[in-house]
RNA sequence: UGCCGGGUCGUCUAAUGGCAGGACAACGCCCUUUGGAGGCGUCUGUAGAGGUUCGACUCCUCUCCCGGCAGCCA
């Protein structure tokens, strides 16, 4: 009775390998039934969307466990690290909905403790200082196929080795002459294990320890004692730290102190895109776009930027899954997200972006006239426009010789005006180059929409604005940044030869309806038939309103052409 | 070539020895006063060869393919 009796097939979303190993340990009580993760960036760049999918993991593990999320910077590098990227990176944290409370910690907090505990490896002789180049310990540490050589120092008396370390800190050392090495196996076939080294001089302010240091832990050496120090049980972190998991070990149990289980996952890639900060660097600083937040970068703040929503980020992470080989997602899936949620959530508004003026030559006044803010959700109510007799419609919505299937208006045909009426093309106006300018046309009085009387049926409905009233607005369009869709997979060619020439698309004088004048940067909206799109906050003045398309409709006809 | 990982629809991801499922994409139909949304349906997959087993995506052996590692970056 107990096993598939129950043939409800409700799917429960099925567990990552991730949430398997933590059921595990908490049914062998291995961390007392605790979970506690944390999210650890170095502050040398803006976060990107593959940060928003380890974010998602790591607080998302601790909100469904009942544990805690820490936000920690693994500063401890200070010729790359900045307070602006501290900035923007606890933003773009907190705007995802990762709560990580009041723990915004630092590595560089706990720098005393490092050397503290490199003391005592050095007194246990697991530690050596380095008089060898850069160079040196480059040729001496062996190939792929080959071990490395020991290091004509690593037979240092302890005594030696704890004088010179502590003169390394006090600074009587010019950068690259000395380094601390933990002393394992050079023959070791996992290159992490070759004497790694744990402590560099670096003569360098750092962001928030000034001048205090004058040696840096490295990675290595520092980041498995920052998840032990903040009692973190599952250090959850990316594939190519895999290797360097027995290191980590090492460090852990010489030291005898807690010592969380790391875990590692397959990074995110995107198509259309690339996702390596040094990339995203470069193409911030070599104006390629513009700034970390340029709408068409994969960065947070860039998707902040263009219109995306936290629920659609985090739905989008939801929907990837988590798991250990390398993959590529289809960037399809990112829009998807976005398009869902904003299809619910979104006012409905009409903007024309090339507009073309029609005159009604039946028609008189000003009627009022009654639009759905979002047929998704009747609770968002219903707003007034008015209808006047010269108009704006899409230029692409008429067409003097239409191709086979074009629903839209043409030369005496019919088309209905969104929640107005149905009006026929009388005439075509031109200019001297043969450009249409103007359509005079008819309204037929009895279609009004809603009133239910109108018997005919046309095939198209397309949207307007007032001439009247409308709004001007400059609208972004943007495209895919790069034509391919792994600009950074081909070895031989370099990812900017592959970058997108129409990525963007200024159009200056699009005209939207009037109540969009009150809209506040950051505002979503569909523009109906058009796709989606939020106020830029950063070009967006008292004067100009400017709008980014956050991303398209689904376009069925825009596919058969 | 050494070590460590990994190969399931076009893409991402499930099935943990018992019906290869879901999502996205694509395609078709229905519906539609947004060519949106929605509804219904279709298509496509276990890298290869052996073995164990009543039964293999799953376990074993071999092969092939992909990724990572030789920073005083993270």
């Amino acid at each position: 009775m107990e096993d598939s009796g129950t043939s409800e097939k409700q799917e429960q979303r099925s567990k990552n390998f991730i949430y398997e190993i933590i059921d595990d340990d908490l049914k062998t009580k291995k961390w007392n039934g605790d979970v506690h993760t944390r999210f650890p960036p170095e502050p040398n760049g803006y976060l990107h969307i593959g940060h928003a999918k380890s974010i998602c993991l790591n607080y998302g593990i601790a909100r469904d466990y009942n544990g805690k999320f820490n936000l920690r910077f693994d500063d401890t590098n200070p010729e790359k690290e900045d307070q602006e990227y501290v900035d923007s990176i606890i933003e773009d944290v907190k705007w995802l909905g990762a709560d990580f409370e009041d723990r915004i910690l630092f590595a560089s907090d706990y720098f005393e403790q490092m050397y503290e505990w490199a003391v005592a490896l050095i007194k246990k002789n697991k530690a050596y200082v380095d008089d060898s180049s850069a160079d040196e310990i480059r040729s001496s540490r062996g190939t792929l196929t080959e071990p490395g050589k020991d290091s004509p120092y690593r037979s240092r008396s302890v005594e030696e080795n704890l004088d010179l370390f502590e003169r390394m800190r006090n600074g009587e050392f010019p950068n690259g002459s000395k380094t601390l090495r933990a002393k394992i196996d050079m023959g070791s076939p996992n290159f992490n294990m070759r004497d790694p080294i744990m402590y560099r001089i670096v003569h360098e302010e750092h962001h928030r320890q000034g001048n205090k240091w004058c040696i840096y832990p490295t990675y290595d050496w520092a980041h498995g004692l920052e998840d032990s120090l903040e009692g973190i049980t599952h250090s959850i972190c990316t594939l190519e730290f895999e290797n360097h998991r027995p290191l980590y070990d090492w460090f852990l149990d010489e030291l005898g102190i807690h010592h969380p289980q790391q875990i590692e996952f397959a990074r995110l890639n995107l198509s259309y895109t690339v996702m390596s900060k040094r990339k995203l660097l470069q193409l911030v600083k070599e104006k390629y776009v513009d700034g970390w937040d340029d709408p068409r970068m994969p960065t947070v703040s860039g998707f902040r930027r263009r219109g995306y929503t936290p629920e659609s980020i985090r739905n989008f992470a939801e929907m990837i899954g988590v798991a250990k080989r390398d993959a590529t997602t289809d960037i399809a899936l990112l829009e998807f997200a976005i398009r869902d949620d904003l299809n619910k959530h979104a006012q409905r508004a009409m903007a024309v972006l090339k507009p073309l003026k029609i005159v009604l030559t039946n028609f008189s006044g000003a009627e009022e006239l009654e639009a759905v803010n979002n047929p998704e959700d009747p609770s968002m109510g219903t707003r007034k426009i008015i209808f006047t007799n010269e108009l704006y419609i899409e230029k692409n919505d008429f067409m003097e010789n239409p191709p086979k299937g074009f629903h839209r208006l043409v030369p005496g045909g019919e088309v209905r005006l969104r929640y107005a009426y149905i009006i026929r093309c009388e005439e075509v106006i031109k200019n001297s180059d043969g450009e249409v300018i103007e359509l005079r046309c008819s309204v037929d009085h009895d279609t009004k929409s809603g009133t239910g009387t109108s018997k005919k049926k046309v095939k198209g409905t397309i949207h307007w604005v007032s001439a009247e009233n409308a709004v001007k607005a400059e609208v972004r369009l943007y495209d895919r940044l790069f034509t391919v869709d792994s600009p950074d997979s081909d070895k031989e060619k370099n990812f900017l030869d592959y970058l997108n020439p129409e990525s963007l698309e200024i159009i200056e004088d699009a005209l939207v309806e009037p109540f969009l004048k009150n809209a506040k940067p950051a505002d979503r909206f569909q523009f109906e038939r058009n796709g989606y799109f939020c106020v830029d906050k950063k070009y967006t003045t008292d004067e100009k309103l400017v709008f980014n398309r956050t991303v398209t409709l689904k376009d069925s006809w825009g596919k058969m052409n």
